[in-house]
DNA sequence: GAAAAGTTTCCGGCATCACCGGACACACCC
DNA sequence: GGGTGTGTCCGGTGATGCCGGAAACTTTTC
């Protein structure tokens, strides 16, 4: 079920974490009644990181501690791209009224590591950190068209091409077509691919060396975001903030 | 030197992550010579922390991976003083032009879980997370004002009063007044009290059951913050603003 | 208010596995 | 092609993570 890994109980360690994560605290308890393994090894785990800083006791429940905020946090602001984008980023969520995201490949996976909030902008559940799969949505794609043929391969192979609504492209084929396009373009369109009512548009962030690094995007209800806005204005909105993040990440 | 753990080899990965988080990324060699431990060793932790996928590779070093910015973010946004103080941080922070912040105690320390910057904000290092010595500011000195004696205690046993610049509180008897003080007027003050030309002011954030959630701080440089802000307007309004979070959070 | 039901905490023995020394592969640079 | 720097791999061994079981401690129930 599980791979061998050198330090096995570091893969304990962190469900254990999740699982407090997830679900906003939890007893010794209700951890074991998650997890399929003994009371006492969840405690072992449970104080060794209570101990060490890790968790924090709130009411009656165990909490992660701060320091993944502080964490995430630091690596955040140390990351390029991100001090190259954040601002980018409030005036496309400004000029917009939509969601204005940044995002990176990690894994194989796509991740939204900031996010604006425009004034138009639906409450959906955007949050730092979220993670999706690469071809179901215009961040993702954006980064895919950029990486080499066999990376994009490999992560088909590990993530498989999960089909989210029934316009996901869940064919090879049809991604190397799509891929193509957005190298075409220079932009990538998801049009209620990853969820119903909503699209998404998205430009690459590409370095000095040719490497692309993230992609900015603008997400919202496909009744706001009509085929004008869609295929014409983002994207060119996009684009421009594109080369700015592009020209900022690789001054130096 | 390190106490004795149930799970001893999370210590070693937790030093290799908050390392690497650190110093904005790292490969094994750094690693090693950073932390008195053999490569092999290492190795191990860092090939297990990167299948577990809380390690990523970017160019040359190994980076934590975005896993901590959600975690820290989706238990952020979970806790209960959060949500009913990041309108009231964005409020003070417009208000004043300063830094304003939200701080809560963990393992005996002064956290600020958000902060907001002003207009004038002065751009010092205050970022999410950070963890400060209870004694030494506002926030934490407007916290332990609410603990019981005892836990105070313990909290000094622990951590001690470690001297910042001459104005910091390094004698029990002094804090024990000072203390009674802020339960008295319901404010903390911090008169250069953590670093020289920086004050801080801080109301308590206290629940339905008396017991003490957090503190609202401003802060800023102390010649932009005259006596007449630091010991009127500003407690004024962080007093009105705690109470304001405090009806909120005890809403439900 | 005693018993029941649920917590968390603790203990100790056994088989495992995390640890480490050392070797290997692969760069890059004079 | 020797030198210096990486990262990677392997195998033996003694410490240690795992787990069953049981004690301590609360809260609930009647």
């Amino acid at each position: 079920m599980s791979r061998d890994l050198p330090i096995n109980s570091l893969r304990t360690s962190f469900e254990i974490i999740e699982t407090i994560a997830d679900r906003d605290g939890a007893g010794v308890s209700e951890l074991t009644a998650a997890m399929d393994r003994p009371k006492s090894t969840v405690y072992d785990h449970v104080v060794t990181l209570y101990e060490l800083g890790y968790l924090v006791q709130r009411g009656e429940k165990y909490h992660i501690s701060s320091d993944f905020l502080r964490m995430g946090d630091i690596n955040r602001r140390n990351t390029e791209i991100y001090q190259a984008a954040s601002d980018e980023l409030e005036r496309l969520a400004a000029e917009t009224g939509e969601h204005a995201s940044l995002t990176v490949e990690e894994h194989g996976k796509a991740v939204i590591i900031a996010t604006e909030e425009g004034t138009e902008a639906i409450p959906v559940n955007i949050y730092n950190g979220i993670v999706m799969h690469m071809h179901t949505a215009a961040p993702g794609k954006a980064i895919l068209a950029y990486l080499d043929d066999d990376r994009v391969s490999d992560i088909i192979d590990k993530h498989g091409l999960v089909e989210r609504t029934e316009n996901t492209i869940t064919d090879r084929d049809e991604l190397a077509d799509e891929l193509e396009w957005i190298r075409e373009h220079n932009y990538a369109l998801d049009d209620e691919e990853r969820l119903t009512g909503m699209r998404s548009i998205a430009a690459p962030v590409i370095d000095r060396k040719e490497r692309i690094r993230g992609s900015l995007a603008i997400y919202g209800p496909t009744n706001r975001i009509d085929d004008e806005r869609f295929r014409e204005e983002f994207p060119e909105l996009l684009m421009r903030s594109g080369n700015i993040v592009e020209v900022l990440m690789n001054y130096d």
